[in-house]
DNA sequence: ACGAATTTGTACGTATGTATG
DNA sequence: CCATACATACGTACAAATTCG
């Protein structure tokens, strides 16, 4: 067995024992060093841990241990289970960005506004067992809300919503699919092109209207979840 | 972007082009050379197509295209799109095998009945453009259905059952998810590994009663399907 | 059957870029 | 601005699998 699975397994070992979800690894170069081997060597051995779904990279920070291999072996049976119903309003979420952005001719189309408009986008996600699971796109129609949402911070953007700017939504329409994600997906839920996501979009309408205040596509990796209804 | 980035999508853009499925790649020292970087890079670059799906590798023989990223680009537009809530009774499917079975541990969980007991087994599966796409197992608890099931052959399965039973099944849960195939259903759906499943599992039980009558799996390969819901 | 040439796989070393605190 | 840690890239060497004469 080459050195690097090696290492890969004895690491391993270590979640179980020495670390917590939420730990950092120490440094890849002392890693080496205590390994005696090179620093690539160390790397190559946490990218099949980083495959696995075990350890998360943060460039310039470190490497954090997302979850004890413990976990890993319930997989099969053990898949976080949500509500496709509940999907739109994650009651509890934080943002990773919100900003105000043009609408290309897709996002018009889908926010049913004029292209080139200005609208508002939310870049959210959930945490399962303190890791980014869920990374939830929203974008909003209404660009005079934009005041009132930057101060969203966390929690339910609907309830958000309805309670600052007195506006109710309801859901449209949910299109469901899964695909490969891309570079920018992998990157933001540590996984790599062979855990498909599973996607989530839907199109909600201010309560009782026609009028679409909100597109938002829901991103979870497959692997953790499994969406149910009760009919 | 980074170099191997770079070449990777020239890559990509070859095997468009100047490659077909079985071919192999010039050997990485070529391509180093005629991309004027190290090996290294070029390594890097063909683990971004390995991860995609689009690339496998063989030790001491080279690295052979899977299949060309044309396939990708019909995707967006060409999907094909199913109605999660008929996902029950696909009206034009056709029988693959039926068969009586004795229900496993998991499968009598999910029927609600003994394990060890006789349950009925069918598989079917839907055509679109004259290639399987989806493959659904059905599993019936009442096994005193068999002589009647036995002679169902095509369309509506809840139909037939509903027309020679005279039972009405109505759904009680729906569970999704996504996950890769395995080989067999790599097989019966004509697809590799990279390409996700869209699996969608259903409790159906006597209408009006709690009595649970089926149990099915459908799978259906995702690059063509999306699901929707109008609320 | 065997060895040489080719090709991918692993490992070491070094240097520099980029993000974080 | 600096130190630290991960990210990318170059170079070299040898091991392991395959192919072919």
């Amino acid at each position: 067995m080459p050195v690097y699975q090696k290492i890969a397994k004895e690491l391993e070992d270590d979640l179980r024992h020495k670390y917590q979800a939420g730990d950092y690894l120490p440094s890849e170069s002392q890693l080496a060093k205590y390994f005696q081997v090179n620093r690539h060597t160390v790397r190559r051995a946490i990218d099949e841990l980083v495959t696995a779904g075990l350890i998360l990279r943060h460039q310039g920070k470190g490497n954090m241990v997302l979850r004890q291999p413990a976990d890993y072996y319930l997989h099969a049976g053990a898949h976080f289970t949500g509500n496709l119903l509940e999907q739109g309003s994650l009651p509890r979420c934080e943002v990773l960005q919100s900003r105000t952005l043009v609408a290309s001719e897709r996002l018009a189309r889908k926010l049913d506004c004029e292209p080139e408009s200005k609208i508002i986008h939310l870049r959210t996600y959930r945490k399962m067992d303190g890791v980014p699971r869920t990374v939830i796109d929203h974008y909003l129609s209404d660009y005079s809300w934009w005041p009132v949402i930057k101060h969203f911070q966390s929690g339910s953007l609907h309830n958000f919503i309805k309670k600052e700017l007195g506006v109710e939504l309801e859901r449209k329409s949910t299109r469901l699919r899964a695909q490969i994600p891309n570079t920018e997906y992998c990157r933001l839920l540590q996984i790599n092109s062979s855990i498909p996501l599973l996607i989530i979009r839907t199109t909600n309408v201010i309560k009782g209207t026609e009028k679409v205040a909100e597109y938002s596509s829901s991103n979870t990796r497959s692997d953790v979840i499994e969406l149910v209804m009760e009919h």
